[in-house]
DNA sequence: CCGCATCCTTACTGATACTG
DNA sequence: CAGTATCAGTAAGGATGCGG
């Protein structure tokens, strides 16, 4: 997800891709929906996410960093104390994440038939 | 995605992560953009995007029909004519691909550099 | 406590050629 | 026209260990 797209193959200028590139992979928006009520510590995150590597933590961080839409504090005391918070860009974000949330839970509502019909392909 | 998610191994219900994982992947999202309007056949589908291989379009729309966004429709003439269309469930996901579109036009203002026209809109 | 580096596995994507 | 099959390259994701 984080392909680069060369200007000059652009074929579609289609925003939703734009949007599918930044918070795309397995992580992100559930790092971004963790940060919806305040800032969160790094290990507090982790904990938050328990099938996530420390790796993928940092990684998935520092992309929505440096997308603009998290912002990083760094308090230089020991232990060190670094939190994470949205920016007023991630703050934008909030409502097509309510939107993709929605309809999610929609979405399983209509294909997530108890034990009956068993058109579960 | 076609990524299966074990129930067991399900570590985070986010219904976000449901959303992206039927959406996800470079052409499903153009896919749904190109049917919004009605019914395209597989060459025209193949023609409005440029960059997709017969491949990837076919296993897209696949995975689409496979999880109820979109409805095949084959006529059995020759030439053979199959025509694609968004399925009720489809429809539902515009306002989502809508709010998509929105944040990505946005974010495109909020990033793209003032002193030159790098976006290759 | 926070994060980086290395290695490895898997999944996604793409090019090309062939078929009903 | 509308696919399918095979092959291969890249990148996303994960395990583990070290460092500030």
């Amino acid at each position: 997800m984080a392909k680069d797209i060369d200007p000059d193959s652009m074929h579609c200028n289609c925003p939703v891709t734009t949007t599918l590139e930044i918070l795309g992979g397995r992580w992100k928006p559930i790092i971004l929906y963790c940060l919806q009520d305040g800032p969160v510590r790094f290990n507090a995150l982790k904990r938050m996410i328990p099938g996530i590597t420390q790796r993928m933590l940092t990684l998935s961080l520092r992309e929505l960093e440096s997308d603009g839409l998290i912002l990083r504090h760094v308090r230089e005391v020991v232990p060190p104390h670094v939190d994470y918070a949205m920016s007023p860009l991630g703050e934008s974000l909030k409502p097509v994440l309510h939107a993709m949330s929605e309809w999610g839970a929609y979405y399983r509502t209509q294909t997530a038939p108890p034990q009956a019909t068993s058109d579960a392909a």
